[in-house]
DNA sequence: GATCGAATGACAGGTGCCCGTCAATCGTTG
DNA sequence: CAACGATTGACGGGCACCTGTCATTCGATC
Protein backbone atom coordinates (compact mmCIF):
# COMPACT_ATOMS: atom_id res chain seq x y z
CA UNK A 1 0.00 0.00 0.00
CA UNK A 2 1.30 3.41 -0.10
CA UNK A 3 3.25 5.55 2.30
CA UNK A 4 1.28 9.24 3.42
CA UNK A 5 3.77 11.33 5.34
CA UNK A 6 1.53 14.03 7.20
CA UNK A 7 3.45 17.41 8.63
CA UNK A 8 1.20 19.26 10.98
CA UNK A 9 1.44 20.68 14.42
CA UNK A 10 -1.90 20.65 15.78
CA UNK A 11 -1.80 16.93 17.90
CA UNK A 12 -5.95 16.43 16.75
CA UNK A 13 -5.12 16.62 13.26
CA UNK A 14 -2.50 13.82 13.41
CA UNK A 15 -4.19 11.87 15.36
CA UNK A 16 -7.25 11.75 13.27
CA UNK A 17 -5.51 12.06 9.89
CA UNK A 18 -3.30 9.08 11.35
CA UNK A 19 -6.19 6.32 12.59
CA UNK A 20 -8.39 7.41 8.73
CA UNK A 21 -5.65 6.76 6.86
CA UNK A 22 -4.17 3.51 8.39
CA UNK A 23 -7.95 2.15 8.61
CA UNK A 24 -8.05 2.70 4.69
CA UNK A 25 -4.65 0.82 4.87
CA UNK A 26 -2.19 3.52 4.71
CA UNK A 27 1.11 3.13 6.01
CA UNK A 28 1.55 6.83 7.70
CA UNK A 29 4.40 8.62 9.14
CA UNK A 30 3.38 11.67 11.51
CA UNK A 31 5.85 14.52 11.86
CA UNK A 32 5.41 18.09 14.17
CA UNK A 33 7.77 20.07 12.25
CA UNK A 34 8.63 21.02 9.36
CA UNK A 35 12.51 19.43 9.98
CA UNK A 36 10.75 16.47 11.20
CA UNK A 37 8.84 16.14 8.46
CA UNK A 38 12.09 16.76 6.08
CA UNK A 39 13.37 13.80 7.50
CA UNK A 40 11.04 11.91 7.52
CA UNK A 41 10.29 11.75 3.86
CA UNK A 42 14.18 11.80 3.28
CA UNK A 43 14.02 8.11 5.59
CA UNK A 44 10.95 6.82 4.21
CA UNK A 45 10.42 8.33 0.76
CA UNK A 46 6.55 8.29 1.18
CA UNK A 47 4.24 8.23 -1.93
CA UNK A 48 2.39 11.38 -0.60
CA UNK A 49 2.62 14.45 1.52
CA UNK A 50 0.23 16.03 3.40
CA UNK A 51 1.38 19.53 4.61
CA UNK A 52 -0.16 22.28 7.17
CA UNK A 53 1.45 25.47 5.67
CA UNK A 54 0.86 27.18 9.38
CA UNK A 55 4.13 25.39 11.06
CA UNK A 56 6.34 26.19 14.37
CA UNK A 57 9.73 26.88 13.15
CA UNK A 58 10.32 27.04 9.72
CA UNK A 59 7.42 27.53 7.32
CA UNK A 60 5.34 25.12 5.02
CA UNK A 61 6.33 26.61 1.86
CA UNK A 62 10.21 26.18 2.98
CA UNK A 63 9.30 22.63 3.35
CA UNK A 64 8.17 22.06 0.03
CA UNK A 65 11.09 23.62 -1.18
CA UNK A 66 13.41 21.64 0.61
CA UNK A 67 11.55 18.38 -0.78
CA UNK A 68 11.44 19.55 -4.15
CA UNK A 69 15.03 19.72 -4.56
CA UNK A 70 15.46 16.28 -4.46
CA UNK A 71 11.84 14.72 -4.81
CA UNK A 72 8.57 14.86 -7.27
CA UNK A 73 6.46 13.93 -4.37
CA UNK A 74 3.32 14.91 -4.79
CA UNK A 75 2.26 17.55 -1.75
CA UNK A 76 -0.97 18.11 -0.53
CA UNK A 77 -1.20 21.48 1.84
CA UNK A 78 -3.75 22.08 4.76
CA UNK A 79 -4.21 25.76 5.60
CA UNK A 80 -6.76 27.44 8.00
CA UNK A 81 -5.78 30.34 6.34
CA UNK A 82 -8.04 31.75 3.61
CA UNK A 83 -5.77 34.25 1.97
CA UNK A 84 -5.42 33.81 -2.08
CA UNK A 85 -1.66 34.59 -1.92
CA UNK A 86 -0.96 31.93 0.92
CA UNK A 87 -2.50 29.47 -1.57
CA UNK A 88 -0.02 31.04 -4.87
CA UNK A 89 3.01 30.82 -2.94
CA UNK A 90 2.11 27.43 -1.82
CA UNK A 91 1.05 26.24 -5.41
CA UNK A 92 4.26 28.05 -6.99
CA UNK A 93 6.40 26.68 -4.73
CA UNK A 94 5.75 23.52 -6.36
CA UNK A 95 2.65 22.14 -4.61
CA UNK A 96 0.20 19.86 -5.97
CA UNK A 97 -3.31 21.02 -4.36
CA UNK A 98 -4.62 22.78 -1.60
CA UNK A 99 -7.37 21.90 0.91
CA UNK A 100 -8.52 24.47 3.25
CA UNK A 101 -9.51 23.90 7.26
CA UNK A 102 -11.63 22.42 8.28
CA UNK A 103 -11.98 19.92 5.78
CA UNK A 104 -13.90 16.57 5.31
CA UNK A 105 -12.12 13.48 5.52
CA UNK A 106 -13.84 12.14 2.50
CA UNK A 107 -12.32 15.02 0.44
CA UNK A 108 -9.26 14.70 1.47
CA UNK A 109 -8.88 10.87 1.03
CA UNK A 110 -10.22 11.93 -2.52
CA UNK A 111 -7.41 14.14 -2.98
CA UNK A 112 -4.93 11.92 -2.10
CA UNK A 113 -6.17 9.15 -4.30
CA UNK A 114 -6.25 11.65 -7.17
CA UNK A 115 -2.43 12.58 -6.64
CA UNK A 116 -1.89 9.18 -5.56
CA UNK A 117 -3.40 7.98 -9.38
CA UNK A 118 -1.55 11.29 -11.07
CA UNK A 119 1.58 10.58 -9.40
CA UNK A 120 1.68 6.25 -10.20
CA UNK A 121 1.74 6.23 -14.11
CA UNK A 122 4.36 3.40 -13.21
CA UNK A 123 3.75 0.82 -15.58
CA UNK A 124 4.60 -2.12 -13.44
CA UNK A 125 7.60 -4.21 -14.62
CA UNK A 126 4.91 -7.14 -16.43
CA UNK A 127 8.48 -9.15 -17.33
CA UNK A 128 8.54 -12.84 -16.74
CA UNK A 129 11.53 -14.67 -16.92
CA UNK A 130 12.82 -18.27 -17.48
CA UNK A 131 16.01 -19.71 -18.39
CA UNK A 132 14.23 -20.24 -22.83
CA UNK A 133 13.11 -16.92 -22.90
CA UNK A 134 11.56 -13.71 -20.99
CA UNK A 135 8.06 -12.43 -21.72
CA UNK A 136 7.45 -8.41 -21.41
CA UNK A 137 3.78 -7.77 -20.94
CA UNK A 138 3.88 -4.01 -21.33
CA UNK A 139 6.21 -4.00 -24.44
CA UNK A 140 4.33 -6.75 -25.53
CA UNK A 141 7.52 -8.30 -26.77
CA UNK A 142 9.25 -11.75 -25.53
CA UNK A 143 13.13 -12.29 -26.73
CA UNK A 144 14.88 -16.07 -25.85
CA UNK A 145 17.45 -16.75 -23.89
CA UNK A 146 20.14 -14.88 -26.30
CA UNK A 147 18.44 -11.76 -26.82
CA UNK A 148 16.48 -12.70 -29.99
CA UNK A 149 13.20 -11.36 -30.60
CA UNK A 150 10.69 -14.51 -31.19
CA UNK A 151 7.63 -12.57 -33.28
CA UNK A 152 4.06 -13.46 -32.24
CA UNK A 153 0.91 -12.89 -34.28
CA UNK A 154 -1.78 -11.24 -32.75
CA UNK A 155 -4.09 -14.09 -31.88
CA UNK A 156 -0.32 -15.90 -30.51
CA UNK A 157 0.39 -13.19 -28.20
CA UNK A 158 -3.60 -12.78 -27.13
CA UNK A 159 -3.13 -16.44 -25.72
CA UNK A 160 0.46 -16.16 -24.26
CA UNK A 161 -0.45 -12.65 -22.85
CA UNK A 162 -3.58 -14.15 -20.74
CA UNK A 163 -1.84 -17.43 -19.57
CA UNK A 164 0.96 -15.69 -17.63
CA UNK A 165 -1.06 -13.52 -16.20
CA UNK A 166 -2.57 -15.83 -15.01
CA UNK A 167 0.23 -17.22 -14.08
CA UNK A 168 0.54 -20.36 -12.02
CA UNK A 169 -3.48 -20.84 -12.26
CA UNK A 170 -5.69 -22.78 -14.66
CA UNK A 171 -7.02 -21.30 -17.22
CA UNK A 172 -10.42 -22.92 -18.61
CA UNK A 173 -10.45 -23.70 -22.56
CA UNK A 174 -14.18 -21.62 -22.63
CA UNK A 175 -12.13 -18.85 -20.73
CA UNK A 176 -9.41 -18.66 -23.12
CA UNK A 177 -11.70 -18.73 -26.02
CA UNK A 178 -14.04 -16.38 -24.41
CA UNK A 179 -10.90 -13.64 -23.70
CA UNK A 180 -9.08 -14.26 -27.18
CA UNK A 181 -12.10 -14.94 -29.48
CA UNK A 182 -15.46 -13.53 -27.75
CA UNK A 183 -17.71 -15.01 -26.47
CA UNK A 184 -19.27 -16.90 -29.35
CA UNK A 185 -16.30 -19.23 -29.65
CA UNK A 186 -16.28 -20.69 -26.41
CA UNK A 187 -16.96 -24.16 -28.30
CA UNK A 188 -14.10 -24.00 -30.63
CA UNK A 189 -11.60 -25.97 -28.91
CA UNK A 190 -9.67 -26.73 -32.04
CA UNK A 191 -8.35 -23.23 -32.37
CA UNK A 192 -6.82 -23.64 -29.01
CA UNK A 193 -5.11 -26.74 -30.10
CA UNK A 194 -3.87 -25.55 -32.71
CA UNK A 195 -2.96 -22.12 -31.53
CA UNK A 196 -1.25 -23.73 -28.30
CA UNK A 197 0.75 -26.32 -31.02
CA UNK A 198 2.08 -23.00 -32.44
CA UNK A 199 3.12 -21.36 -29.23
CA UNK A 200 4.91 -23.84 -28.13
CA UNK A 201 6.73 -24.26 -31.19
CA UNK A 202 7.94 -21.04 -31.18
CA UNK A 203 8.64 -20.78 -27.13
CA UNK A 204 9.25 -24.43 -25.51
CA UNK A 205 12.76 -25.74 -26.53
CA UNK A 206 11.14 -29.10 -26.74
CA UNK A 207 7.36 -28.88 -28.24
CA UNK A 208 6.38 -32.11 -27.59
CA UNK A 209 7.09 -32.00 -23.73
CA UNK A 210 6.15 -28.44 -22.49
CA UNK A 211 8.14 -27.67 -19.41
CA UNK A 212 6.01 -24.03 -19.38
CA UNK A 213 2.76 -23.85 -21.29
CA UNK A 214 0.88 -27.44 -19.63
CA UNK A 215 -2.70 -29.16 -21.06
CA UNK A 216 -5.03 -29.96 -17.94
CA UNK A 217 -6.69 -32.83 -19.96
CA UNK A 218 -10.55 -32.25 -20.60
CA UNK A 219 -10.27 -28.35 -18.67
CA UNK A 220 -7.59 -25.86 -19.93
CA UNK A 221 -4.20 -24.99 -20.03
CA UNK A 222 -1.51 -23.61 -17.57
CA UNK A 223 1.13 -21.32 -17.86
CA UNK A 224 3.85 -22.18 -15.07
CA UNK A 225 7.69 -21.47 -14.23
CA UNK A 226 9.00 -24.37 -12.70
CA UNK A 227 11.07 -23.94 -9.68
CA UNK A 228 14.66 -24.55 -10.06
CA UNK B 1 3.04 28.52 -25.13
CA UNK B 2 0.27 25.83 -23.49
CA UNK B 3 -3.11 25.77 -24.81
CA UNK B 4 -6.09 25.76 -22.62
CA UNK B 5 -9.67 24.85 -22.96
CA UNK B 6 -12.02 26.59 -21.04
CA UNK B 7 -15.75 24.76 -20.87
CA UNK B 8 -18.07 26.77 -19.18
CA UNK B 9 -21.64 27.96 -19.86
CA UNK B 10 -21.57 31.48 -18.03
CA UNK B 11 -20.91 33.95 -20.41
CA UNK B 12 -18.93 35.97 -17.92
CA UNK B 13 -16.87 33.29 -16.54
CA UNK B 14 -15.66 32.30 -20.45
CA UNK B 15 -15.22 36.03 -21.30
CA UNK B 16 -12.94 36.68 -17.86
CA UNK B 17 -10.93 33.38 -18.66
CA UNK B 18 -10.71 34.14 -22.06
CA UNK B 19 -9.11 37.21 -21.71
CA UNK B 20 -7.02 36.47 -18.70
CA UNK B 21 -5.20 33.62 -20.11
CA UNK B 22 -5.05 35.13 -23.63
CA UNK B 23 -3.18 37.97 -22.05
CA UNK B 24 -0.49 35.75 -20.29
CA UNK B 25 0.27 34.10 -23.52
CA UNK B 26 -1.81 30.76 -23.67
CA UNK B 27 -4.15 29.72 -26.62
CA UNK B 28 -7.25 29.36 -25.37
CA UNK B 29 -10.33 27.33 -26.60
CA UNK B 30 -13.89 28.49 -25.47
CA UNK B 31 -16.82 25.82 -25.26
CA UNK B 32 -20.34 26.34 -23.56
CA UNK B 33 -21.37 22.67 -23.62
CA UNK B 34 -20.21 19.22 -22.29
CA UNK B 35 -20.45 18.26 -25.96
CA UNK B 36 -18.34 20.88 -27.46
CA UNK B 37 -15.77 21.08 -24.72
CA UNK B 38 -15.01 17.45 -25.98
CA UNK B 39 -15.14 17.86 -29.47
CA UNK B 40 -12.51 20.76 -29.41
CA UNK B 41 -10.56 18.37 -26.91
CA UNK B 42 -10.50 15.77 -29.53
CA UNK B 43 -9.51 18.37 -32.23
CA UNK B 44 -7.36 20.85 -30.43
CA UNK B 45 -5.53 18.33 -27.87
CA UNK B 46 -4.81 21.11 -25.08
CA UNK B 47 -2.40 20.60 -22.58
CA UNK B 48 -5.06 21.64 -19.65
CA UNK B 49 -8.44 21.84 -19.12
CA UNK B 50 -10.91 24.14 -17.08
CA UNK B 51 -14.02 22.34 -16.56
CA UNK B 52 -17.52 23.99 -15.11
CA UNK B 53 -19.39 20.94 -13.07
CA UNK B 54 -23.06 22.50 -13.63
CA UNK B 55 -23.34 22.46 -17.08
CA UNK B 56 -26.40 22.08 -19.40
CA UNK B 57 -27.04 18.88 -21.55
CA UNK B 58 -23.98 16.32 -20.35
CA UNK B 59 -23.07 16.42 -16.92
CA UNK B 60 -19.27 18.08 -15.78
CA UNK B 61 -18.39 14.48 -14.33
CA UNK B 62 -19.59 12.93 -17.61
CA UNK B 63 -17.00 15.23 -19.62
CA UNK B 64 -14.13 14.43 -17.21
CA UNK B 65 -14.93 10.23 -17.99
CA UNK B 66 -14.95 11.14 -21.65
CA UNK B 67 -11.83 12.96 -21.47
CA UNK B 68 -9.95 9.92 -19.33
CA UNK B 69 -11.51 7.98 -22.04
CA UNK B 70 -8.48 8.41 -23.93
CA UNK B 71 -6.13 11.43 -22.73
CA UNK B 72 -4.20 11.99 -19.09
CA UNK B 73 -4.96 15.83 -19.77
CA UNK B 74 -4.86 17.69 -16.36
CA UNK B 75 -8.61 18.92 -15.47
CA UNK B 76 -9.17 21.72 -13.15
CA UNK B 77 -13.14 21.22 -12.09
CA UNK B 78 -14.76 25.15 -11.25
CA UNK B 79 -18.10 24.20 -9.40
CA UNK B 80 -20.14 26.81 -7.27
CA UNK B 81 -21.51 23.83 -5.52
CA UNK B 82 -19.76 23.47 -1.78
CA UNK B 83 -21.02 19.93 -0.95
CA UNK B 84 -18.01 17.53 -0.53
CA UNK B 85 -20.19 14.82 -2.27
CA UNK B 86 -19.52 16.34 -5.61
CA UNK B 87 -16.08 17.19 -4.98
CA UNK B 88 -15.30 13.92 -4.22
CA UNK B 89 -17.19 12.31 -7.22
CA UNK B 90 -15.23 14.71 -9.72
CA UNK B 91 -12.04 13.98 -8.11
CA UNK B 92 -12.29 10.26 -8.51
CA UNK B 93 -13.58 10.49 -12.11
CA UNK B 94 -10.20 11.66 -12.74
CA UNK B 95 -10.02 15.45 -11.59
CA UNK B 96 -7.06 17.18 -10.99
CA UNK B 97 -8.06 19.97 -9.30
CA UNK B 98 -10.85 21.90 -7.93
CA UNK B 99 -11.74 25.12 -7.55
CA UNK B 100 -14.80 26.67 -5.43
CA UNK B 101 -16.85 29.86 -7.52
CA UNK B 102 -15.95 32.41 -6.70
CA UNK B 103 -12.25 32.24 -7.27
CA UNK B 104 -9.69 34.63 -7.74
CA UNK B 105 -8.03 35.09 -10.88
CA UNK B 106 -4.36 34.36 -9.35
CA UNK B 107 -5.39 31.27 -7.51
CA UNK B 108 -6.49 29.88 -10.77
CA UNK B 109 -3.64 30.97 -12.65
CA UNK B 110 -1.14 29.36 -10.19
CA UNK B 111 -3.17 25.84 -10.32
CA UNK B 112 -2.79 25.97 -13.65
CA UNK B 113 0.73 26.76 -13.54
CA UNK B 114 0.62 23.57 -10.93
CA UNK B 115 -1.52 21.58 -13.36
CA UNK B 116 0.95 21.97 -16.58
CA UNK B 117 4.48 21.73 -14.11
CA UNK B 118 3.04 18.33 -13.16
CA UNK B 119 2.25 17.43 -16.97
CA UNK B 120 5.47 18.80 -17.87
CA UNK B 121 7.39 15.34 -18.92
CA UNK B 122 10.25 17.05 -16.42
CA UNK B 123 12.50 18.16 -19.08
CA UNK B 124 14.49 15.18 -18.66
CA UNK B 125 17.38 14.50 -21.30
CA UNK B 126 14.70 13.99 -23.73
CA UNK B 127 17.13 13.26 -26.87
CA UNK B 128 17.44 9.72 -29.08
CA UNK B 129 20.55 8.80 -30.91
CA UNK B 130 20.62 6.41 -33.58
CA UNK B 131 23.21 6.12 -36.36
CA UNK B 132 20.98 7.90 -38.93
CA UNK B 133 19.28 10.48 -36.82
CA UNK B 134 19.18 11.88 -33.63
CA UNK B 135 15.75 13.04 -32.53
CA UNK B 136 15.48 15.61 -29.65
CA UNK B 137 11.78 15.29 -28.29
CA UNK B 138 12.18 18.91 -25.87
CA UNK B 139 13.31 21.15 -28.77
CA UNK B 140 10.86 19.11 -31.84
CA UNK B 141 13.51 18.64 -34.18
CA UNK B 142 15.45 15.94 -35.78
CA UNK B 143 18.76 16.03 -37.50
CA UNK B 144 20.10 13.58 -39.17
CA UNK B 145 23.94 11.83 -39.37
CA UNK B 146 25.65 14.86 -40.85
CA UNK B 147 24.01 17.40 -38.69
CA UNK B 148 21.34 18.89 -41.58
CA UNK B 149 18.12 19.29 -39.84
CA UNK B 150 15.12 16.94 -41.31
CA UNK B 151 11.76 18.88 -41.16
CA UNK B 152 8.59 16.81 -40.12
CA UNK B 153 5.16 17.97 -40.56
CA UNK B 154 2.95 18.57 -37.42
CA UNK B 155 1.35 15.47 -38.10
CA UNK B 156 4.31 13.24 -38.90
CA UNK B 157 6.42 14.60 -35.72
CA UNK B 158 3.27 13.82 -33.31
CA UNK B 159 3.49 9.91 -34.73
CA UNK B 160 6.99 10.28 -33.82
CA UNK B 161 6.96 11.72 -30.59
CA UNK B 162 4.37 8.85 -29.35
CA UNK B 163 6.48 5.88 -30.49
CA UNK B 164 9.94 7.21 -29.18
CA UNK B 165 8.63 8.28 -25.83
CA UNK B 166 7.34 4.68 -25.77
CA UNK B 167 10.49 3.34 -27.30
CA UNK B 168 11.00 -0.53 -27.03
CA UNK B 169 7.49 -0.70 -26.60
CA UNK B 170 4.38 -1.35 -28.59
CA UNK B 171 1.71 0.85 -29.29
CA UNK B 172 -1.62 -0.18 -30.70
CA UNK B 173 -2.98 1.25 -33.80
CA UNK B 174 -5.77 2.23 -31.40
CA UNK B 175 -3.70 3.97 -29.24
CA UNK B 176 -1.88 5.59 -31.65
CA UNK B 177 -4.71 7.17 -33.81
CA UNK B 178 -5.88 8.34 -30.51
CA UNK B 179 -3.01 10.00 -29.31
CA UNK B 180 -2.00 11.57 -32.86
CA UNK B 181 -5.74 12.28 -33.67
CA UNK B 182 -8.51 12.07 -31.31
CA UNK B 183 -10.74 9.71 -30.05
CA UNK B 184 -13.07 9.23 -33.23
CA UNK B 185 -10.10 8.45 -35.28
CA UNK B 186 -9.35 4.73 -33.96
CA UNK B 187 -10.57 3.20 -36.89
CA UNK B 188 -8.89 5.13 -39.27
CA UNK B 189 -5.89 2.72 -39.69
CA UNK B 190 -5.25 3.86 -43.66
CA UNK B 191 -3.42 7.23 -41.50
CA UNK B 192 -1.28 5.48 -39.82
CA UNK B 193 0.06 3.25 -43.15
CA UNK B 194 0.52 6.55 -45.01
CA UNK B 195 2.27 8.75 -42.54
CA UNK B 196 3.97 5.91 -41.50
CA UNK B 197 5.37 5.73 -44.90
CA UNK B 198 6.22 8.70 -44.94
CA UNK B 199 7.80 9.14 -41.74
CA UNK B 200 9.61 5.80 -42.89
CA UNK B 201 11.11 7.70 -46.15
CA UNK B 202 11.93 10.60 -44.11
CA UNK B 203 14.16 8.37 -41.09
CA UNK B 204 14.85 5.56 -42.37
CA UNK B 205 17.81 4.94 -44.74
CA UNK B 206 15.81 2.19 -46.62
CA UNK B 207 12.37 2.72 -46.28
CA UNK B 208 11.33 -0.85 -47.59
CA UNK B 209 13.28 -2.18 -44.61
CA UNK B 210 12.86 -0.54 -41.27
CA UNK B 211 15.51 -0.48 -39.00
CA UNK B 212 13.94 2.01 -36.26
CA UNK B 213 10.03 2.16 -36.89
CA UNK B 214 9.04 -1.27 -36.77
CA UNK B 215 5.31 -2.57 -37.83
CA UNK B 216 4.09 -5.31 -35.73
CA UNK B 217 1.02 -6.52 -38.00
CA UNK B 218 -1.93 -6.48 -36.67
CA UNK B 219 -1.19 -5.02 -33.34
CA UNK B 220 0.74 -1.96 -33.80
CA UNK B 221 4.40 0.07 -34.27
CA UNK B 222 7.34 -0.24 -32.38
CA UNK B 223 10.27 2.06 -32.14
CA UNK B 224 13.47 0.88 -31.37
CA UNK B 225 17.12 1.34 -31.60
CA UNK B 226 19.00 -1.57 -32.08
CA UNK B 227 22.00 -2.41 -30.08
CA UNK B 228 25.38 -2.29 -31.15
C1' DG C 1 -4.60 -57.48 -21.82
C1' DA C 2 -7.66 -56.01 -25.67
C1' DT C 3 -11.00 -52.70 -27.26
C1' DC C 4 -13.18 -48.42 -27.57
C1' DG C 5 -14.06 -43.49 -27.07
C1' DA C 6 -12.70 -38.94 -25.86
C1' DA C 7 -9.39 -35.49 -26.02
C1' DT C 8 -5.15 -33.62 -27.73
C1' DG C 9 -1.56 -32.97 -31.21
C1' DA C 10 0.04 -32.51 -36.03
C1' DC C 11 -0.36 -31.06 -40.80
C1' DA C 12 -1.61 -28.69 -45.06
C1' DG C 13 -4.69 -26.10 -48.20
C1' DG C 14 -7.51 -22.14 -49.02
C1' DT C 15 -9.14 -17.56 -48.10
C1' DG C 16 -9.65 -13.32 -46.28
C1' DC C 17 -7.43 -9.48 -43.99
C1' DC C 18 -3.70 -6.31 -43.26
C1' DC C 19 0.06 -3.70 -44.81
C1' DG C 20 2.63 -0.86 -48.01
C1' DT C 21 2.29 2.05 -51.96
C1' DC C 22 0.59 5.31 -55.26
C1' DA C 23 -2.27 8.92 -56.70
C1' DA C 24 -6.02 12.17 -56.60
C1' DT C 25 -8.53 15.56 -53.98
C1' DC C 26 -9.51 18.72 -50.30
C1' DG C 27 -8.45 22.35 -46.93
C1' DT C 28 -5.24 25.84 -45.06
C1' DT C 29 -1.87 29.16 -45.05
C1' DG C 30 0.88 32.65 -46.71
C1' DC D 1 -3.30 31.70 -56.43
C1' DA D 2 0.50 28.85 -55.15
C1' DA D 3 2.37 25.47 -51.99
C1' DC D 4 1.98 22.28 -48.65
C1' DG D 5 -0.05 18.99 -45.63
C1' DA D 6 -4.00 16.12 -44.59
C1' DT D 7 -7.51 13.09 -46.15
C1' DT D 8 -9.32 9.66 -48.92
C1' DG D 9 -9.70 5.61 -52.19
C1' DA D 10 -7.79 1.85 -54.78
C1' DC D 11 -4.81 -2.07 -55.55
C1' DG D 12 -1.52 -5.93 -55.13
C1' DG D 13 1.10 -9.13 -52.33
C1' DG D 14 1.97 -11.68 -48.32
C1' DC D 15 0.76 -13.86 -44.29
C1' DA D 16 -2.23 -14.98 -40.37
C1' DC D 17 -6.19 -17.37 -39.45
C1' DC D 18 -9.58 -20.81 -40.24
C1' DT D 19 -10.79 -25.41 -41.42
C1' DG D 20 -10.85 -30.46 -42.12
C1' DT D 21 -8.51 -34.60 -41.57
C1' DC D 22 -5.63 -37.97 -39.53
C1' DA D 23 -2.43 -39.71 -35.87
C1' DT D 24 -1.51 -40.30 -31.03
C1' DT D 25 -2.24 -40.65 -26.24
C1' DC D 26 -4.78 -41.77 -22.20
C1' DG D 27 -8.28 -43.74 -19.40
C1' DA D 28 -12.24 -46.66 -18.85
C1' DT D 29 -14.44 -50.90 -19.53
C1' DC D 30 -14.91 -55.60 -20.28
Amino acid sequence: MSRVLVVDDEPQIRRALGINLRARGYDVDLAETGEEGLELAARHHPDVVVLDLGLPGIDGVEVIQGLRGWSQVPVIVLSVREAESDKVAALDAGADDFVTKPFGMDELLARLRAALRRAAPSEEEAVVETPDFTIDLAAKRVVDAAGAEIRLTPTEWHIVEVLVRNGGKLVGQKQLLQEVWGPAYETETNYLRVFMAQVRRKLEPEPGRPRYFFTEPGMGYRFEVAEP
